[in-house]
DNA sequence: GCCGTTTTCGGCCCGACTGTTTTCAGTCG
């Protein structure tokens, strides 16, 4: 029997609510599903262990019903209800949710009424003008959702690409299983996951061993694999299940391990760069690694093991700074590896050597709680904070336009600080800021007025609405709000959902000068679905000397810890140093470097 | 579907926006 992981149950739960949805069951059932999916995913026991010992219901929002459900798929492979429920079905209604405007109830009507059961057979039925004949449909909305497949195609057509956040815990799991295979020396994962790349097309994994038939043989066991691709002397590919995800898979001499990595994780534009330079130096560098080029021979490598004919000499690479030590670089972190300036600084010796990590952030920020839209309490998250280690959190709740998430009127607000102060008391060791993420509004007002503002320790102020304004009206609306002297950090600046919404349009530049001249400092939101500001202008924020923040916007204790590393990334991606990231400091100087003018 | 000592049934957060209507349904967050 295949082990079933967490990300099966976790999708499954999700699908369960899909369905449910669609069939137009009762609102509070099918978030029951969405509740119990993302406790499964925040979940840091074993779930195999959990489910052993019949602990499940000790899980909050999980009762006798959702238990036996999680129960049955761990146990026997699979979900009864929810292979009813998919049975009742065409394969791919689903798909259709994932376009934009377009809802359980949407997609019930247009299954029920026109037999609308994938995007492709929508698109037919928008162009056909079936749809804007329908009840409560017409022809705006038609045209919507014409574009919402179009947009939903766009990011299937870029390469199928994936969020990070989406595959990552897979391409870790394929990692840990490929360390255990036999011999196996060294084994990392490659490609656009290891530049943490918002998005990913497939994932790579590269390992050494001196029997590399044997590391395949293991890794064509892992349970997860749906079918292989392609299985040859030194590379296997595979697919897999739920996620359709891709694994290039290569096993290499432990000396060629670094090289290959380096090859492996690209990106194609920064090897490009870097093989003619190399040239340049009379080396020739590739996936078999650095060669010192003879006088005579120009002939250009051929494929296989008759590479590199006109090589004399193999010079060792034992790890990927050997590389650029040859080439009389700096070593270039894998996050930086885009041709975006980084080979030039590196033969300059002006990279940043001291790119922020997460080590070196002490406070965790932007953090919600059962007062607004988080899942776990206050003090939970407190106490949380700290066992992470952190020495300060930020409490920022919804604010009270943001009704769709609780947000905090007034008197909500006041109450809260009581609470924090008495959290404050018992949890010692952690310092915990009272804040607010304040809409910004359609005008570019914040939505409290200026006297309760001024009251907290924590602004941040974030578009969660009205998102159809013109480039110029929004850039107007953040631009204004800049001019609110309590107004601390912006947040998610663009308001992108990876592959899902678009940044809302902006004039950047202009913004961003703005910023520097208010002492505003910016987010770079570690939520694996936003990574927002994005690395692109990370560097330009940094270039004008803007302060960045790297936030959770935890909503739950998980969150704390498994969206920071995103944060991070995002911000090392944008050239972010310690010193540019003012969570780095301690409390005080954090509260001193959010301080404006 | 979950939850609970004032409820084992009846709540469970719901407001803005849009496009469809002629007073409201669906989506979003």
């Amino acid at each position: 029997m295949t082990p079933v992981d967490k990300s099966t149950v976790v999708k499954a739960l999700h699908d369960m609510s899909a369905y449910l949805q669609i069939k137009g069951e009762n609102a509070f059932k099918t978030r029951a599903y969405e509740l119990a999916a993302e406790r499964i995913s925040s979940l840091t026991e074993d779930l195999a262990v959990l489910v052993a010992e019949k602990r499940l219901t000790t899980l909050p929002g999980i009762g006798e019903g959702l238990a036996s459900k999680i129960e049955d798929l761990v146990t026997h492979g699979k979900m009864a209800a929810l292979e009813e429920l998919k049975a009742a079905y065409p394969p791919k209604i689903l798909e259709l949710m994932t376009v934009q405007d377009l809802g359980p109830k949407k997609a019930k009507a247009l299954f029920e009424q026109l037999g609308v059961g994938s995007i492709d057979e929508l698109e037919k039925a928008c162009q056909d003008g079936r749809v804007q004949a329908l009840k409560g449909f017409g022809k705006k909305t038609e045209e919507k959702l014409l574009a919402g497949i179009a947009l939903a195609r766009r990011t299937m057509a870029a390469g199928g690409r994936k969020r990070l956040g989406d595959v990552e815990d897979q391409a870790q799991a394929v990692l840990a299983w490929v360390k255990q295979a036999p011999g196996v020396i060294r084994a990392e994962l490659g490609g656009s996951v290891r530049r943490m790349r918002e998005t990913v097309a497939d994932v790579d994994v590269i390992a050494s061993a001196p029997d590399a038939a044997a590391v395949f043989k293991h890794f064509l066991t892992f349970p997860q694999i749906a079918q292989t691709i392609g299985s040859g002397e030194s590379k296997t590919s595979v697919r897999l299940k739920e996620t359709d995800l891709q694994v290039d898979f290569r096993v290499l001499p432990d000396e060629d391990f670094a090289s290959a990595l380096h090859h492996f994780t690209g990106s194609k534009a920064h090897h490009i760069k870097l093989r003619g330079l190399a040239q340049d130096k009379g080396l020739t560098i590739s996936e078999w690694g650095v060669f010192r080029m003879g006088g005579k021979s120009e002939t250009p490598a051929k494929k296989g093991k008759a590479k590199h004919e006109g090589a004399e000499e193999k010079l060792p690479i034992v790890e990927e700074k050997d590389l650029y030590a040859l080439l009389g670089m700096q070593f270039v972190p894998p996050e930086l590896r885009e041709d975006w300036g980084e080979i030039e600084a590196a033969l300059a010796q002006t990279l940043p050597r001291d790119l922020v990590t997460l080590g070196d952030i002490r406070g965790n920020v932007h953090a919600h709680t059962t007062w607004s839209d988080g899942r776990d309490s206050l003090e939970a998250m407190a106490l949380a904070a700290k066992a992470l280690g952190y020495t300060y959190l930020t409490i920022t709740e919804h604010s009270q336009s943001a009704n769709y998430a609780g947000g905090l009127k007034l008197d909500r607000m006041k109450a809260q600080w009581d609470e924090i102060d008495a959290v404050q008391e018992k949890v010692k060791g952690l310092t915990l800021l009272k804040g607010i993420e304040s809409d910004i509004l359609e005008d570019g007002s914040l939505d409290y007025p200026d006297a309760v503002l001024e009251q907290l320790d924590v602004v941040i102020g974030s578009i969660h609405q009205r998102y159809s304004q013109d480039e110029d009206a929004t850039t107007k609306r953040v631009l204004r709000a800049f001019d609110n002297p309590h107004l601390h950090i912006w947040g998610h600046p663009s308001g992108r959902l990876l592959l899902k919404r678009e940044a809302v349009p902006l004039r950047i530049e202009e913004i961003l000068d703005k910023a520097a001249k208010k002492g505003i400092t910016i987010e770079v939101n570690g939520c694996p679905e936003r990574m927002d500001l994005s690395a692109e202008n990370v560097r330009k924020a940094l270039e004008r000397g803007i302060k960045l923040v790297l936030s959770t916007d935890a909503h739950s204790v998980g969150e704390l810890k498994t969206h920071l590393p995103y944060a991070v990334a995002t911000a090392r991606r944008g050239w972010a140093r310690t010193g540019d990231v003012v969570n780095t400091k301690d409390v005080k100087g954090f509260r001193a470097a959010i301080q404006r003018g």
